[in-house]
DNA sequence: TTGTTGTAGTTAACGCGTTAATTACATGTG
DNA sequence: CACATGTAATTAACGCGTTAACTACAACAA
Protein backbone atom coordinates (compact mmCIF):
# COMPACT_ATOMS: atom_id res chain seq x y z
CA UNK A 1 0.00 0.00 0.00
CA UNK A 2 1.42 3.76 -1.00
CA UNK A 3 2.20 5.82 1.92
CA UNK A 4 -1.13 8.21 2.16
CA UNK A 5 1.12 11.18 3.46
CA UNK A 6 4.48 12.13 3.53
CA UNK A 7 4.49 12.16 6.88
CA UNK A 8 4.24 8.45 6.99
CA UNK A 9 6.35 7.86 3.83
CA UNK A 10 9.81 5.72 4.69
CA UNK A 11 11.72 7.89 2.40
CA UNK A 12 10.56 11.24 3.94
CA UNK A 13 10.52 9.93 7.45
CA UNK A 14 14.28 8.82 6.97
CA UNK A 15 15.22 12.06 5.58
CA UNK A 16 13.65 14.40 8.41
CA UNK A 17 14.65 12.19 11.12
CA UNK A 18 18.09 12.54 9.91
CA UNK A 19 18.08 16.41 9.34
CA UNK A 20 16.49 16.44 12.64
CA UNK A 21 19.53 15.00 14.39
CA UNK A 22 22.15 16.70 12.28
CA UNK A 23 20.69 20.37 12.95
CA UNK A 24 22.04 19.84 16.74
CA UNK A 25 25.76 18.64 14.98
CA UNK A 26 26.20 20.98 12.44
CA UNK A 27 26.61 24.78 14.58
CA UNK A 28 29.70 22.70 15.95
CA UNK A 29 30.78 21.40 12.65
CA UNK A 30 30.31 24.72 11.23
CA UNK A 31 31.90 27.27 13.62
CA UNK A 32 35.17 24.46 13.10
CA UNK A 33 35.14 25.12 9.32
CA UNK A 34 34.47 20.94 9.03
CA UNK A 35 31.54 19.84 6.76
CA UNK A 36 30.21 16.36 7.86
CA UNK A 37 31.67 14.57 5.45
CA UNK A 38 35.12 15.70 6.15
CA UNK A 39 34.18 15.20 10.27
CA UNK A 40 33.39 11.69 9.34
CA UNK A 41 36.73 10.98 6.99
CA UNK A 42 38.67 12.55 10.12
CA UNK A 43 37.18 10.71 12.57
CA UNK A 44 37.72 6.88 10.72
CA UNK A 45 41.44 7.86 10.59
CA UNK A 46 41.30 9.38 14.17
CA UNK A 47 40.25 5.61 15.30
CA UNK A 48 42.39 3.72 12.69
CA UNK A 49 45.57 5.75 11.79
CA UNK A 50 46.22 5.09 8.68
CA UNK A 51 43.72 3.83 6.12
CA UNK A 52 44.11 3.35 2.16
CA UNK A 53 41.31 5.76 -0.02
CA UNK A 54 39.19 3.19 -0.73
CA UNK A 55 38.75 1.83 2.55
CA UNK A 56 38.17 4.77 4.01
CA UNK A 57 35.83 5.39 1.69
CA UNK A 58 33.38 2.75 2.55
CA UNK A 59 34.14 3.29 6.34
CA UNK A 60 33.42 7.19 5.97
CA UNK A 61 30.24 6.20 3.65
CA UNK A 62 31.92 8.44 1.10
CA UNK A 63 31.87 7.81 -2.61
CA UNK A 64 35.42 7.71 -4.17
CA UNK A 65 35.28 11.36 -6.40
CA UNK A 66 33.96 12.86 -2.81
CA UNK A 67 36.75 11.82 -0.87
CA UNK A 68 39.22 13.10 -3.71
CA UNK A 69 37.78 16.60 -3.16
CA UNK A 70 37.55 16.09 1.05
CA UNK A 71 41.42 14.94 1.34
CA UNK A 72 42.55 17.38 -0.84
CA UNK A 73 40.60 19.95 1.28
CA UNK A 74 41.84 18.28 4.93
CA UNK A 75 45.11 18.04 3.24
CA UNK A 76 45.59 21.76 2.79
CA UNK A 77 44.69 22.73 6.24
CA UNK A 78 47.47 19.80 7.61
CA UNK A 79 44.47 17.79 9.10
CA UNK A 80 45.97 14.78 7.34
CA UNK A 81 48.81 13.67 4.98
CA UNK A 82 48.37 11.53 1.85
CA UNK A 83 51.18 9.31 0.41
CA UNK A 84 51.46 6.25 -2.18
CA UNK A 85 50.80 2.63 -0.94
CA UNK A 86 54.97 1.20 -0.99
CA UNK A 87 54.32 -1.53 -3.52
CA UNK A 88 51.35 -1.06 -5.13
CA UNK A 89 51.49 2.67 -7.07
CA UNK A 90 47.59 2.52 -7.15
CA UNK A 91 46.84 2.70 -3.81
CA UNK A 92 47.01 5.87 -1.49
CA UNK A 93 47.30 5.78 2.23
CA UNK A 94 45.68 8.49 4.76
CA UNK A 95 46.91 8.95 7.85
CA UNK A 96 45.71 11.86 10.46
CA UNK A 97 48.19 14.69 11.42
CA UNK A 98 48.54 16.39 14.61
CA UNK A 99 46.02 19.22 13.41
CA UNK A 100 43.54 16.71 12.58
CA UNK A 101 43.69 14.86 16.14
CA UNK A 102 43.62 18.09 17.93
CA UNK A 103 40.53 18.97 16.56
CA UNK A 104 38.98 15.72 17.04
CA UNK A 105 40.09 16.22 20.66
CA UNK A 106 38.64 19.60 20.71
CA UNK A 107 35.20 18.75 19.72
CA UNK A 108 34.75 15.11 21.77
CA UNK A 109 33.20 17.03 24.93
CA UNK A 110 30.75 19.02 23.02
CA UNK A 111 29.75 16.05 20.88
CA UNK A 112 29.57 14.15 23.88
CA UNK A 113 26.85 16.93 24.90
CA UNK A 114 25.06 16.42 22.10
CA UNK A 115 24.83 13.07 22.23
CA UNK A 116 23.86 12.49 25.90
CA UNK A 117 20.99 15.29 24.93
CA UNK A 118 19.46 13.11 22.15
CA UNK A 119 19.80 10.22 24.44
CA UNK A 120 17.82 12.03 27.25
CA UNK A 121 15.37 13.69 25.51
CA UNK A 122 14.73 10.58 23.44
CA UNK A 123 15.23 7.72 25.88
CA UNK A 124 18.01 5.26 25.58
CA UNK A 125 15.58 2.45 25.21
CA UNK A 126 13.68 3.71 22.57
CA UNK A 127 16.74 4.58 20.60
CA UNK A 128 18.21 0.99 21.04
CA UNK A 129 15.31 -0.13 19.41
CA UNK A 130 15.28 2.61 16.74
CA UNK A 131 19.17 1.43 15.97
CA UNK A 132 18.36 -2.33 16.04
CA UNK A 133 15.40 -1.16 13.46
CA UNK A 134 17.74 0.91 11.64
CA UNK A 135 20.35 -1.48 11.32
CA UNK A 136 17.91 -4.22 9.85
CA UNK A 137 16.32 -1.98 7.29
CA UNK A 138 19.64 -1.69 6.04
CA UNK A 139 20.71 -5.17 6.16
CA UNK A 140 17.39 -5.94 4.63
CA UNK A 141 17.06 -3.91 1.78
CA UNK A 142 21.11 -3.21 0.75
CA UNK B 1 28.39 8.30 25.96
CA UNK B 2 29.46 8.39 22.50
CA UNK B 3 28.35 5.84 20.03
CA UNK B 4 31.61 3.42 19.75
CA UNK B 5 31.18 2.65 16.66
CA UNK B 6 29.40 3.98 12.97
CA UNK B 7 26.85 1.21 12.80
CA UNK B 8 25.60 2.48 16.17
CA UNK B 9 25.59 6.35 15.30
CA UNK B 10 22.49 7.47 14.49
CA UNK B 11 23.48 9.96 12.20
CA UNK B 12 25.17 7.24 10.53
CA UNK B 13 22.38 5.00 10.74
CA UNK B 14 19.82 7.07 9.44
CA UNK B 15 22.12 8.08 6.06
CA UNK B 16 22.70 4.78 5.62
CA UNK B 17 18.91 3.22 5.98
CA UNK B 18 17.67 6.09 3.80
CA UNK B 19 20.67 5.17 1.45
CA UNK B 20 18.72 1.47 1.21
CA UNK B 21 15.66 2.15 0.60
CA UNK B 22 16.08 5.29 -1.72
CA UNK B 23 18.16 2.63 -3.46
CA UNK B 24 15.36 1.14 -4.72
CA UNK B 25 13.45 4.12 -5.87
CA UNK B 26 16.54 5.53 -7.87
CA UNK B 27 16.17 3.54 -10.31
CA UNK B 28 12.38 4.44 -11.20
CA UNK B 29 13.11 7.94 -11.58
CA UNK B 30 16.03 7.86 -13.09
CA UNK B 31 14.46 5.90 -15.78
CA UNK B 32 12.12 8.58 -16.59
CA UNK B 33 14.89 11.39 -15.52
CA UNK B 34 13.25 12.89 -12.98
CA UNK B 35 15.61 13.57 -9.55
CA UNK B 36 14.06 12.42 -6.14
CA UNK B 37 13.73 15.82 -5.47
CA UNK B 38 11.68 16.96 -8.66
CA UNK B 39 9.74 13.69 -7.65
CA UNK B 40 8.82 15.21 -4.64
CA UNK B 41 7.58 18.08 -5.51
CA UNK B 42 5.57 16.70 -7.98
CA UNK B 43 3.82 14.36 -6.04
CA UNK B 44 2.76 17.02 -3.70
CA UNK B 45 1.15 19.27 -6.58
CA UNK B 46 -0.37 16.22 -7.39
CA UNK B 47 -2.05 16.24 -4.49
CA UNK B 48 -2.58 19.39 -3.69
CA UNK B 49 -2.66 20.66 -7.43
CA UNK B 50 -2.10 24.18 -6.82
CA UNK B 51 0.30 25.16 -4.29
CA UNK B 52 2.68 28.34 -3.11
CA UNK B 53 5.86 28.06 -3.24
CA UNK B 54 6.39 28.71 0.33
CA UNK B 55 4.19 25.99 1.51
CA UNK B 56 5.83 23.75 -1.64
CA UNK B 57 9.08 23.79 -0.41
CA UNK B 58 7.97 23.19 3.45
CA UNK B 59 5.70 20.30 2.40
CA UNK B 60 8.42 18.58 0.16
CA UNK B 61 11.12 19.06 2.27
CA UNK B 62 13.00 21.27 -0.08
CA UNK B 63 14.89 24.58 0.34
CA UNK B 64 14.00 27.76 -1.47
CA UNK B 65 17.13 27.87 -3.70
CA UNK B 66 16.35 24.25 -4.69
CA UNK B 67 12.82 25.09 -5.28
CA UNK B 68 13.68 27.49 -7.54
CA UNK B 69 16.08 25.12 -9.74
CA UNK B 70 13.48 22.55 -9.46
CA UNK B 71 11.18 24.41 -10.49
CA UNK B 72 12.88 25.72 -14.00
CA UNK B 73 13.56 22.21 -14.92
CA UNK B 74 9.82 21.07 -14.27
CA UNK B 75 8.34 24.00 -15.95
CA UNK B 76 10.55 23.69 -18.91
CA UNK B 77 9.53 19.67 -19.34
CA UNK B 78 5.97 21.17 -19.17
CA UNK B 79 5.18 19.10 -16.09
CA UNK B 80 4.24 22.22 -13.76
CA UNK B 81 3.06 25.78 -14.83
CA UNK B 82 4.07 28.72 -13.05
CA UNK B 83 1.92 32.11 -12.22
CA UNK B 84 2.22 35.62 -9.73
CA UNK B 85 -0.27 35.34 -7.17
CA UNK B 86 -3.03 37.30 -7.12
CA UNK B 87 -3.29 40.14 -4.87
CA UNK B 88 0.54 39.96 -3.72
CA UNK B 89 3.18 39.81 -6.72
CA UNK B 90 5.79 38.33 -4.37
CA UNK B 91 4.40 34.87 -4.21
CA UNK B 92 4.15 32.47 -6.88
CA UNK B 93 1.48 29.77 -7.46
CA UNK B 94 2.45 26.30 -9.39
CA UNK B 95 0.04 23.94 -10.84
CA UNK B 96 0.60 20.96 -12.06
CA UNK B 97 0.26 19.94 -15.50
CA UNK B 98 -1.37 17.29 -17.26
CA UNK B 99 2.52 16.29 -18.72
CA UNK B 100 3.17 15.69 -15.07
CA UNK B 101 -0.03 14.28 -13.55
CA UNK B 102 0.51 11.80 -16.31
CA UNK B 103 4.20 10.76 -15.03
CA UNK B 104 2.89 10.62 -11.78
CA UNK B 105 0.30 8.06 -12.87
CA UNK B 106 2.76 6.11 -14.98
CA UNK B 107 4.91 5.42 -11.98
CA UNK B 108 2.78 4.76 -9.22
CA UNK B 109 2.12 0.65 -10.15
CA UNK B 110 5.72 0.51 -9.96
CA UNK B 111 6.02 2.49 -6.84
CA UNK B 112 3.05 0.82 -5.12
CA UNK B 113 5.25 -2.53 -5.98
CA UNK B 114 8.42 -0.97 -4.38
CA UNK B 115 6.66 -0.15 -1.21
CA UNK B 116 4.94 -3.63 -0.66
CA UNK B 117 7.92 -5.49 -1.42
CA UNK B 118 9.83 -3.08 1.53
CA UNK B 119 6.62 -3.81 3.65
CA UNK B 120 6.95 -7.84 3.14
CA UNK B 121 10.37 -7.66 4.13
CA UNK B 122 10.65 -5.95 6.76
CA UNK B 123 7.56 -6.57 8.14
CA UNK B 124 4.66 -4.30 8.32
CA UNK B 125 4.70 -4.36 12.22
CA UNK B 126 8.28 -3.37 12.79
CA UNK B 127 7.81 -0.97 9.48
CA UNK B 128 5.03 1.02 11.80
CA UNK B 129 7.23 1.06 14.80
CA UNK B 130 10.13 2.13 13.09
CA UNK B 131 7.56 4.93 11.75
CA UNK B 132 6.33 5.93 15.04
CA UNK B 133 9.89 6.40 16.67
CA UNK B 134 11.03 8.63 13.82
CA UNK B 135 8.51 10.48 13.87
CA UNK B 136 8.61 10.99 17.66
CA UNK B 137 12.63 11.53 16.93
CA UNK B 138 11.52 14.47 14.78
CA UNK B 139 9.29 15.87 16.76
CA UNK B 140 11.53 15.68 19.86
CA UNK B 141 14.46 17.07 18.00
CA UNK B 142 13.28 19.21 15.76
C1' DT C 1 58.21 -7.83 -24.40
C1' DT C 2 53.68 -6.65 -25.88
C1' DG C 3 48.89 -6.57 -25.32
C1' DT C 4 44.80 -7.43 -22.48
C1' DT C 5 42.21 -7.20 -18.52
C1' DG C 6 41.44 -5.54 -13.95
C1' DT C 7 41.82 -2.20 -10.13
C1' DA C 8 42.58 2.45 -7.63
C1' DG C 9 41.96 7.18 -8.07
C1' DT C 10 40.79 11.16 -10.39
C1' DT C 11 38.18 14.26 -13.28
C1' DA C 12 33.97 15.92 -15.28
C1' DA C 13 29.14 17.14 -15.47
C1' DC C 14 24.92 17.93 -13.40
C1' DG C 15 21.73 18.51 -9.52
C1' DC C 16 20.75 19.39 -4.65
C1' DG C 17 21.88 21.21 0.32
C1' DT C 18 23.30 25.01 2.80
C1' DT C 19 24.16 29.79 3.92
C1' DA C 20 24.35 34.54 2.75
C1' DA C 21 23.28 38.28 -0.18
C1' DT C 22 20.15 40.39 -3.23
C1' DT C 23 15.83 41.78 -5.71
C1' DA C 24 10.91 42.69 -5.83
C1' DC C 25 7.02 43.61 -3.61
C1' DA C 26 4.08 44.56 0.69
C1' DT C 27 3.17 46.78 4.94
C1' DG C 28 3.49 50.09 8.35
C1' DT C 29 4.99 54.70 10.24
C1' DG C 30 6.05 59.42 9.98
C1' DC D 1 3.78 60.90 -0.02
C1' DA D 2 8.56 59.14 1.63
C1' DC D 3 10.96 56.03 4.32
C1' DA D 4 11.96 52.02 7.00
C1' DT D 5 10.98 47.37 7.93
C1' DG D 6 9.39 42.83 6.68
C1' DT D 7 8.48 38.98 3.49
C1' DA D 8 8.82 35.96 -0.91
C1' DA D 9 11.66 34.50 -4.15
C1' DT D 10 15.88 34.45 -6.54
C1' DT D 11 20.85 34.39 -7.17
C1' DA D 12 25.48 33.24 -5.81
C1' DA D 13 29.08 30.44 -3.87
C1' DC D 14 30.76 26.32 -2.17
C1' DG D 15 30.61 21.38 -1.09
C1' DC D 16 28.70 16.76 -1.64
C1' DG D 17 26.02 12.83 -4.24
C1' DT D 18 25.75 10.44 -8.34
C1' DT D 19 27.12 8.49 -12.69
C1' DA D 20 30.28 8.04 -16.39
C1' DA D 21 34.62 8.63 -18.45
C1' DC D 22 39.37 8.70 -17.97
C1' DT D 23 44.35 8.01 -16.20
C1' DA D 24 47.77 5.34 -13.87
C1' DC D 25 49.33 1.29 -12.34
C1' DA D 26 49.20 -3.91 -11.62
C1' DA D 27 48.65 -8.64 -13.03
C1' DC D 28 48.66 -11.93 -16.37
C1' DA D 29 49.09 -14.31 -20.80
C1' DA D 30 51.05 -15.05 -25.28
Amino acid sequence: MLPENTRRSLPMALLHAREAVMARFRPMLAAHDVTEQQWRVLRVLSEAGSVEATELADRASVLPPSLTRIIKALEGRKFITRNKAEGDGRRVVLTIAPAGAALIDALSPERRIIYDDIERRFGQERLEQLLDLLESLIDGEG
